[in-house]
Parts: structure tokens; sequence; C-alpha cells
RNA sequence: GGCGACAUAGCCAAGUGGCUAAGGCGUGGGACUGCAACUCCCUGAUCCCCGGUUCGAGUCCGGGUGUCGCCU
């Protein structure tokens, strides 16, 4: 047993923190959170954010490091994410990446090359925004098909977010952003890592999930994302947050708290759903844990017999 | 018991005689390499049942069943 990275994930609401606390216990471990909203402060009831009591004095890393209206995407976690990975190894502990973004856990295993780009915070994006509003997501499409069509093959023409990203990728780099996927796919795992992915039966996840959010309404959900909303704007990333945007038609009078709710669980259980097809077909690696047979205790066991 | 309305996919719901029955929601599946708790794609019915009119019926007529409303 060399393995010097264990990733436990899973979809939102089938018991991710306790487990990865549970387990580092077990192995003295530390907590990296893969989660791309957790990092935020005072976003803690919505995010279900684990709680000074929950993590029974395990380091957690990732969480509460950034204000609300910083930036945070895939480079910038995977870079805190190695620099911690060192720091814990270092100290003869075992990093433990815990946290449901898929896409990120991968950034790190792999660590996919995202540095190439500078930051050329460019109005790129802005005027192919434009372009696509004011001519139509197809003609977006045709000036991806003419820089590179392999790219615009894979990508649906409505899929205008992704559409401008290759077109940006080509006018930054050069190169076509179909190519350099392909390198990055071709890469060799960073670490020796095993990855967990816990799972449950839909129906019983999906209860979980809709139990959850009206526990944090009687937690305390609204006053939180009002006073957010009070400090920051509902344009920010943070504030795209499933169990913040939800409000805002809420607090605008646009709709009743019923629905606001009701759209709320929808979207967590599309959310969930999504997370599954990624793991299912990102991670082929990935050692499932079927939390109907087990409970907390017994899953940071079986984690820590497979490693 | 009488009168009236309605009966279209899991739910909501267009359609009023004629191409292989809109759409929305939910569900299920999928994509994904600097916004990823994002963004996007795919997914279903012979129209309550029986009979009739018609070249042709979800769409008209009759009967049955069911639901809702009103009345006694």
């Amino acid at each position: 047993m060399n393995t010097e990275l264990v990733v436990i994930t899973g979809p939102t609401a089938c018991g991710k923190t306790a487990v990865s606390v549970e387990f580092a216990k077990l192995i003295d471990g530390e907590i990296i959170s893969a989660d791309s909203m957790q990092v935020y402060k005072t976003m803690d009831i919505g995010t279900a954010k684990v709680t000074k009591d929950e993590t029974q004095g395990v380091p957690h890393y990732l969480i509460d490091e950034l204000d609300p209206d910083e930036e945070f995407n895939v480079a910038v976690f995977q870079q805190y994410a190695k620099k911690y990975i060192a720091n814990i190894k270092s100290r003869g502990k075992m990093p433990i990446i815990a946290g449901g973004t898929g896409f990120y856990i991968n950034a790190v295993l792999y660590d996919n090359d995202f540095a190439k780009e500078k930051d050329a915070e460019n109005d790129i994006r802005k005027e192919l925004q434009e372009y696509a509003e004011r001519n139509g997501a197809d003609a977006l499409h045709n000036i991806l098909k003419s820089i590179d069509p392999l790219s615009a093959e894979k990508i649906h023409q409505n899929n205008v977010k992704k559409v401008i990203r290759a077109i940006e990728f080509y006018k930054l780099n050069d190169k076509p952003i179909s190519l350099h996927n392909a390198e990055e796919k071709q890469r060799e795992a960073a670490y020796n890592a095993k990855i967990f992915v816990l799972d449950m039966d839909r129906k019983r996840l999906y209860e979980r999930i809709e139990k959850r959010i009206d526990i944090m309404l009687k937690d305390g959900l609204l006053a939180e994302v009002e006073g957010l909303l009070k400090k920051y704007s509902p344009a920010l990333v943070s504030m795209q947050g499933i169990g913040y945007k939800e409000f805002v038609p809420y607090f605008n009078g646009e709709c009743s708290l019923e629905d606001a709710v009701y759209t709320l669980k929808a979207n967590t259980r599309h959310f969930a759903k999504r997370q599954l097809t990624w793991f299912r077909h990102q991670c082929p690696q990935a050692i499932w844990v079927d939390m109907d047979k087990f409970d907390t205790n017994y899953a940071a066991k079986f984690i820590k017999d497979n490693l």
C-alpha cells in the first residue's frame, strides 16, 4: 500500500463530510475540500459546510478561504490543492481530498495544465458574448467551425459558454482547444491516488436532499441569503451557487417562497445527477461505496481497507 | 336523484375533421479540461371505454365509466 492521496467524493448529500472526517481520524489524515462553494466565507448554511463540531478536530483546508467576491476556479483550486497536499505529506500525514466538484478533483489528479493561459482577463469573452446575442448562437458556432472544426463538431452550438471558451482559447494560445484537450487526456496520474465515490439509491438520495433543504431553511438559510445579497451582487459566481441563486427572484418579489424552495430542490437533484454522470464516466478507476449498505463508520473502514 | 362541465404522456397543458398529436415540468441517460453548485444535448402518448357518422376523428353524434361544480 503506497497510496499517497485519498479522494472521497460523491453526489451532494450522500454523506461525504461525515465519512471523510471519520476516515481521517482512522488514518491520521487531513482534509482538503474540493468544493467550489464551501471555500467562501459566510456562505455556510446553503453550502452545507462542515461545522466546527463536525470536523472533530481534523484540519480542513480550502474551506472559508475566500470572500464571496473573490474569484475561484479550477486553476486556483489546483494551485492551492497541490500546495496543501505537499504540506500535509511533508508532515507525514495523509492528504484526503473530499468534495463533490469532479472537475476540480481531476485537475489535481492529472495535474492538468491551466498555466499556459495568462489571466488575460481580456474582453474576448465579452465581445463574443455580444456577438452571439446579436447574431445568434449558430453564427458564433460558425466562427469556431472555421478555426477549430474538431471542437465545433464536439460542442453543441447552443452551448454558447463552451463555444466562447473554445474560441477564446484559440485566440489566446494560437492553438485549437481540441488539440490541447487531447493532449491533456494523455496525462499520467500525478499522484498515486485512490478515489472513492459514495453512492446510494437514487430515490433515497433525493429524499435526503429534500430533507436537508428543509433543515437548512429551519436553520436560517433565508437570513443568510438575504444578508449576502445586501453585500454582494447576485451576479457573482459565488451567488450562483445552489441555495442562493434560487432566492433572488423571491427577494425581488417575483416568486413565492414556495416556488423558490421547489426550484432549489429541483436544482439540487439535477446537480446530484450530473455529479453521478461525471464520476461514472470521468473517473473509471473509482471504487464505488454503496452507502445503502454501509453506515459512516463502516464506510470509513471500507476505504481504509481498500487502500 | 336532476342539471352542467370536463376526461390528451408521471404532472400541467395546446389542439375544435386531414402531413408520422405543440410546449412546459418532473423522470431517466449523456457531454464536459480556467465561470463546473456552470453551461449544454438526448429522452416519452395513438388522445378514458364501446359503438356510430365520414374518404378521413383527439377533434362530430350516441351510450358507458370517472372526476368536478351546481341544484333538490
